[in-house]
DNA sequence: CACAACTTAGTTGTGCGCAATCAAGTTGTG
DNA sequence: CACAACTTGATTGCGCACAACTAAGTTGTG
């Protein structure tokens, strides 16, 4: 029984160390369009919904609004998106997130980018989706346990 | 053909989300100990091989050195490690790092910690081993194709 | 020896990520 | 209506990550 855990046969460290270079991969194609990652990410969902609220945002990411609020102002200031308090809800909390003209127009390009670092990655579409789905699967388990203490 | 990929389709936003929600759940039994999961890892790779330099570390967790720097100065100033220059080599350039006695004695605790992780992660022993190497293959294989434009 | 090229750590600046806190707005209950 | 509980988004503070740069030390070459 070897008690001290290798860090190469961590599980938990090569998640960690996957995602960075996932990220790392994504970088120098997103540099091009003036995003990071994260940015990317949320102009993803927004092509895919548009006018989501911030918190719609943040659940959608797994993101809090620590993490969202500034992000968005960065997006506003590349003038990728707009913000829109109360937008037709009556609600005068609630701030729905739009694309302006310029970040619908990075749809396409954005695309491409996913395509070129699927291909990148090495690996088949089928190995990709098993990898996808095992992910989902490990994040939901731990979500649902994370009461513990 | 649905050019526009779904957030919920990318492998790339799994692989980021699992990410953080595993960190998350280390979070709280690591404040216990008062580390970081970074910090940890650190640990981690000197309970390994005690005495690594700045630049081993930085190879072993695939950091540089502007994030390994600041992340030794702090587990220096919480008494964990201790950084000595020239250690022995007679280059003044290379910046050993040990472990204190408090480092050293976190190793039980930090050991533990791994279990329950791996315990609250909701797979079979066999499933984490086989999602650790399938991370691992894809992230060589990213490595290999860094240099894509 | 001279000196350019390289290696090693560290610093600076920007952008996440998250806990904690806050202010403004809304809702439920009496 | 009054007012406490809640929701929503923003702010603050700290610790990563990483690019770009710097300073100090080492090595290879003539």
């Amino acid at each position: 029984m070897d008690k001290t855990p290798r860090l190469r046969e961590q599980a938990c460290f090569a998640l960690y160390t996957a995602s960075r270079a996932v990220i790392g991969l994504y970088r120098p194609m997103l540099d091009k369009l003036g995003l990071t990652y994260p940015q990317f990410l949320v102009l993803m969902a927004l092509w895919e919904t548009d006018g989501l609220t911030v918190t719609a945002l943040g659940d959608t990411l797994q993101l809090d609004s620590g993490t969202v609020s500034p992000l968005l102002k960065r997006l506003e200031a590349a003038g990728f998106v707009e913000r829109r308090r109360g937008d037709g809800s009556g609600d005068e909390r609630r701030v729905t997130v739009h694309l302006t003209e310029a970040g619908a127009a990075l749809e396409s390009r954005g695309c491409e980018v996913t395509q070129v670092v699927g291909g990148a990655s090495g690996m088949s579409y089928e190995d990709l989706v098993a990898l996808r789905d095992k992910l989902t699967e490990f994040t939901e388990s731990i979500r649902t346990r994370e009461t513990n203490d």
